[in-house]
Formats: C-alpha cells, structure tokens, sequence
DNA sequence: GAGCTTATCGTCATCTTGACGAAAAAGGGA
DNA sequence: TCCCTTTTTCGTCAAGATGACGATAAGCTC
C-alpha cells in the first residue's frame, strides 16, 4: 500500500434552499488559501475516525446552526479530478441536501462569510460549479419520484407552498387544481394536519405534513415543454 | 492541510450482467491480505494522477479483458467507514457497470481467481456485501426511468430478450404483449435494425438496436405486487 | 352585502395501463 | 400437405391517470 500516494478526503455541501420563488444555494467566501475571496460551497476535510456521512452532518450543522434533524441530506457524488485543488490530491465526497429557509447562515471558522445566493451562480472556487450543477440536477430528478419537496418546507405546510416549491426547482407552472389532486391523492405523500391557516388573502389553507412514503407511485412528472 | 492524516481511494466495481434468467456479478477471490481467499468486488487504488472515472473504466478493462466500449459505466456512491479496511484508512469509490455476457473473466494480478457469481452472494470481503446490495438496487430503479437495459443486451437484440433482462433484475413476470407495446411505443427506446431472427421455436423475431433516449418518458414502472 | 382572492371540488376528453383475445409466422410430425 | 405447437405481433376493452378548465367554498376588505 506504500506504493500508492495518499489523498485527501474532504465533504462539500450542496445545500439548497427555497426562498422568495427562488432556488438558493449555500455559499461561503473562503477565507484562505487557495482561492481566497472567492465564493464557494461549504465543506472540509474529513476528521480522523469519522465516517463520510458524519463529516457531512457535522459541517451541515457547523454551517447552518441546524440541530434538529429537519429537511434532507444524501450523498451526492465524489469528485476526484488531478489537480482540481492546487494543495494535491484531494477527493471531495459531495453531499446534497434540502432545507426549508433559515435564518441567515453562519460563516466558518475559515470563511469570510456566507450567504444563500440565488441560482445560477458564476465563479465558484475549484470545481464546484459543476458539482452544484449535478446537484441541482439531483434534486430536479428527485421531485420526479420522491415526496423530498417537503423537504424544503417547514413541518407544516399548505398545499400551495409545496406547488411553489416544485415550480421553483423546476422553473415550470403548475396548474393548482391538478396539483392539489395528484399530491392529495398520492398515498403517502402528505397527511392533513386539521386545522387550516389563514393567508393573507383568499380562503384559508388546510395544513398538511409529510406522509410516510419514500417514494411516489406513479411519480409526478415534470411538464414537458 | 498537515493538519489532517492522509487516506487511501480506492475504485471498486459492481459489475453485473444477466445470463441464463439470472443476475451475475463479477467477483474476485483475493489473493492478498487482507481477506485472503475470500470473495470481493473487483477493483483497487487510483493512481496518482488518475481520475476516478478512469481508475473505474482501467479497473474494468483489467478485469473484463474489454476494450469496445459495450454496456454502461457509472459512479454509484462513495463507502468510508472508519475500520472497514483494516490496513488504515481507504475511502472506496464504488462504481456501477452494466454488461452483456462476456466469455470468463480474467483474474487480476492480485487475484486468485474470478467468476461470475448468481445472486444473492454470502460473506464478501469488507464492506462489500452492502455495495452490492446498493448497486443491485440503483440498477432495478433504473430500469424504470432510463433505457439502460439495453446495456445487458448485445448489440442487436429482440423484445422478448429486453424483457428478460427486466424479469430477471426485478424478479417479476411482465406480459409480453403490453412490453412489446410499451417497449415499441417509447420514442428513441430501441430502433427496428430491419432484420429478423429465427428462434429456436416459434415465430421469428424482429432484430433491434438502443435508441438515442437516455430517459423514458413516461417511465417502465415495476409491477406492484 | 358586494367584490376580490385563493383553496378545493368536479367534469370531461385524452392518454396510458393491465388483462387478454386473436392473427401472423415459423418448424415438426403424421 | 395439413394440423399442431410455439412465439411474435397486433387489437380490443375497461380501469386508471392526466391536462384543461368550470364551478363552488371560504376567507378578506370596503
């Protein structure tokens, strides 16, 4: 094994966020060699002892402040180029996750700074735009097939907040109706909480939270354009 | 970046093909420590300078003896459990590859031997055993949404051939009627070559290359039993 | 209460699916 | 040659899902 030259591991982050009908991104500004000032997705090496998805919870939780166990996170893909990171050979295990908005984000120990920044985004350090791309990609995928839109919202919610969220990952209209109808009647998918919530205008909404299901049958396509 | 110890990366690969009605994986009995004489996954170390796609595509080449590009080739999810390797710290990159019947493999150079393996498999070396399981299951999902059966398929291909790969990854009986509708129906699923072939009983069948679709839509979706 | 806005329910044509009948196209045997 | 068997391929029909859109319900403000 002494043959083979050793790596670094390290877990980024892809953390997407829905906010204003935009899908948002996590992003720090580095605050150290390489590509100092420039933005890019939260991360860091992977601890001694620790197990990949454990780094990536413990980074989500550095970055954000999240303790309760809310949204989603999976990992995403591992990224591996020569000469990606100008340090050596660094492999990144990236990891996607959804959650509903949160307060504004707290920056690292080696950040400048952090912000949620508003999709697409230009100039990210390393090669992180590609990683946020296959990312967002994931994500699209996955409303297809999965009740993880949710994911994005807060533990109770309407309807209509969770077609917002599908047209704004999608970038697509949804006609309400029929929204309603297919995500009511999905098993699984939602359950109503019982009481309803009043908007600012209109008839109020029932409240509903996430149902049991793992997977959507049939699955909500998107509309094809 | 001294900071944090060094680890090891490490391609492995899921390769799996249907023959006789059954779902085969390639395995390697090893011939080094650790895990002596015990089956695994084929693979092992990105070299310096290696990108982990190309560490997966030399690591199947070696192992395989293939060289035409057939059958499908992609990354499935990264394992780094402390303590899964007993050598130190190895952070594996499992890779997922679909394949038609290949002649017997090759054993590698650290390797005892190699086979094709029916499945389910019992005591694999290392994590192994649940790299399989997810590689099986990314495989059975993709059937659903993309055409990569055809990838279990040789070159040119008949309907009733497609529909054995499905009945044997999922393990379930689809009716050849509505298959051929479904499979014929789907724009860029599979191109009539023009040419029939004679089976060994029965009416000739039509000959069939893959399409240009990487997507179905709609989806193949498994029974639900 | 009138008027506005949004949520929710219904209707209907169209498309897709599951179950299954039937014709087409080969070979084998009397 | 004429059945008989087997497999492929095409049709039919009911049930279910979807897209487009009308209609009603339930709150608000004035």
């Amino acid at each position: 094994m002494a043959d083979f030259p050793a790596c670094f591991v390290t877990a980024d982050l892809v953390v997407l966020t829905v906010q204003d009908n935009e899908l948002r991104v996590l992003l720090v500004r580095r605050g150290i060699e390489p590509y100092r000032g420039v933005w890019a997705l939260p991360g860091g090496f992977v601890l001694p002892d620790e197990d990949l998805d454990a780094a990536a919870v413990r980074e989500l939780r550095e970055e954000t402040g999240l303790t309760a166990p809310v949204g989603h996170l999976e990992q995403l893909a591992s990224y591996g180029a020569p000469g990606r990171d100008p340090r050596g050979r660094v492999v990144t295990v990236a990891y996607l996750a959804l959650l509903p908005h949160l307060p504004a984000p707290v920056a690292g120990s080696d950040a400048e700074g952090a912000a949620w920044a508003a999709l697409p985004v230009a100039d990210l350090a390393f090669d992180h735009a590609r990683i946020l791309a296959d990312g967002v990609e994931r994500a699209r995928a996955k409303l297809e097939y999965s009740p993880l839109a949710t994911a994005f919202c807060p533990p109770e919610f309407t309807i209509t907040e969770l077609r917002e969220v599908y047209e704004t990952v999608w970038g697509a209209r949804l006609d309400p109706r029929n929204f309603h109808r297919k995500v009511t009647g999905t098993p699984g998918f939602v359950e109503p909480v019982g009481r309803s919530i009043a908007a600012e205008r209109g008839r109020p909404a029932q409240l509903f939270r996430r149902g049991p299901a793992r997977l959507l049958h049939p699955p909500m396509l998107r509309p094809t354009p």
